[in-house]
DNA sequence: GGCCAAACTGTTATATTGTTGCAATCCCTC
DNA sequence: GAGGGATTGCAACAATATAACAGTTTGGCC
């Protein structure tokens, strides 16, 4: 078994850059503004794998020497999960980088509850039964969220051996 | 098809003393208080087929004439998910009653965006999946939420002939 | 270039949701 | 009926999110 990212060590600043320009070009593409504010509040969620709050961007944002207040942060955050760059985590009210930006996908979340850190991964399987069920039900999707709270093997690890 | 509860209609006020009998009964059993307040908490859920929120439930509370902070709702609320008879359902900040208490299971929820009624459901095919693709990822199961937002067969009909 | 409309941002205030800490009370057990 | 743990009352506050409106920038168009 390969250690997935973002448990593996690896250059995050390249990971950030590759994303921005990513975004950059999804914008571009769709005739969509990617501002200074929005572009650098999508840096910010990069540089953090963790997921980041609003107020923990906001405080980012100020020590930039940005005023910003609270609203500032929530429209750029809107624009970016609406051009499905960022995912909004609802159980942690906290945010982060979309790593399949562009293309059509339901994320599910791994959220590892000791480093904090978020693995969003993209499974058929997990997909097709919750579509079939609500099919069954008669239910018609529009959006759909899943969160695994737990442990991620680094974490596992480390509470093995300590 | 049948149309699944709580879309059809049916005898609420008998389902609601069902479920506090069951409460009781479960609290029983695991030498658990059911005090009164955190009773008629459950009550409260249970009556109404849409979530409640904290607040909601507090004014409703004020409404007994009983003089209540919030405090005292979320440690019901606590109370209540620790023992299954409760869940959160973090995409609305709101709670349903759990009409599969007391027996293991990872709730589903079916939220319906225009009527707000909640169906919770327990499927195998989704959970198995959600299992499999976390052992793959090495990930430890702590707990799980899915939560899955559209419109229920009766909006949907409803919708359509308007 | 100059103008317009739309989109974006700044700012203030406020709404909503959830928590902390401590004192008082209740209830079970011995 | 005294001790101790669980529960509740209460006041203050922290964290998250939105509303409303004014000002500014941007891009298209003549």
């Amino acid at each position: 078994m390969t250690t997935p990212l973002p448990y593996r060590q690896h250059d995050h600043a390249h990971c950030v850059e590759h994303a921005l320009a990513d975004a950059r070009d999804i914008c571009k593409r769709s005739g969509a503004r990617l501002t200074p504010i929005r572009e650098r509040v999508l840096q910010l969620i990069w540089q953090s794998h963790q997921p980041l709050g609003a107020y923990e961007l906001l405080a980012a944002l100020s020590q930039d020497g940005h005023q910003a207040a609270p609203p500032t942060v929530y429209r750029a955050l809107d624009f970016l999960q609406q051009h499905g760059l960022v995912h909004r985590i609802a159980s942690l009210n906290a945010f982060v980088g979309c790593p399949h930006a562009g293309r059509a996908h339901t994320g599910c979340f791994l959220i590892c509850q000791s480093c904090r850190n978020v693995l969003e991964l993209t499974d058929k399987e997990i997909s097709a039964a919750i579509e079939q069920q609500s099919q069954r039900q008669g239910f018609k999707i529009d959006h759909v969220i899943v969160e695994i709270a737990g442990q991620c093997p680094a974490c596992q690890q480390a509470a093995a051996t300590s």
